[in-house]
DNA sequence: TTGCATTTACGAATTCTTTCGTAGATTTGA
DNA sequence: TCAAATCTACGAAAGAATTCGTAAATGCAA
């Protein structure tokens, strides 16, 4: 049900550019250290599981995401929030607010999103 | 280096209570399926990571956390918009906002927060 | 004191994840 | 056509992380 880390890299990546081949996916992670094959077993497990459909009808297979990025990004930030955060969503967003450099138009962009939120 | 996942549940409790035996933390963390024996195996090699400190003076062995918790979390953080969020601090933000009931005391914190930032 | 409860130590089993070698199929282009 | 390149399938090894059984030590209470 919940990816891998492996696994959300390349669903990272099938998010993304939306269709894949396994060749394109191995490119786009470049990772040294990590073969080709390696990718691709990955994606056939993640194929097993239902993460990916893939179009089997030309020999290079391609594939594409099949289970929700806003649903599955949700489901890491809540376990996140949990287990490291103690519950705290405000404690999270402060730390990721401070400890990166946000440029000042995507913190206002932030500030419009809980003004939003707030007069709802 | 990196906590494993339960190895960051012990630590949140210890984090919290600031010193436990492995009793008080395994009764914390309150899991059903998972035996006493399996928290204090957890411990003993969070102690030979030197992730944790222990007091064996006495019979039960006190625990204290021995890495820092701010560190720790982003370290997690940083990872987590990495490999989840893409790069992109504010969409992990908008997500934790969005879809977990924050407190209208919680929304005017971070957004004094971000006033704060911004003028600095 | 003696035995019961609690605790630690430790090895080993289990499960999950990642890794890749190899074999066989398919395509392509010389 | 046939050889090289590219791809999939698949098993199995290697590596992490989690789990617990059992034995031995310790402390407590009757």
């Amino acid at each position: 049900m919940k990816p891998t880390e492996s696994e959300m890299e390349i669903l990272q990546v099938l998010w993304n550019k939306g269709q894949c081949s396994v060749r394109e996916v191995f490119e786009a992670l470049n990772k040294k250290d990590v073969g080709y094959t390696t990718i691709l077993k990955l994606m056939q497990i993640m194929h097993e599981k239902e993460m990916v459909t893939r179009d089997t009808s030309s020999k290079t297979h391609i594939y594409t995401a099949n289970i929700n990025k806003e649903k599955t990004q949700n489901q890491f930030l809540n376990k996140m929030i949990d287990t490291v955060y103690n519950g705290s969503t405000s404690r999270l967003v402060m730390q990721a607010l401070g400890n990166h450099k946000t440029s000042k138009e995507e913190l206002d962009l932030i500030k419009d999103y809980l003004n939003q939120l707030e007069t709802r």
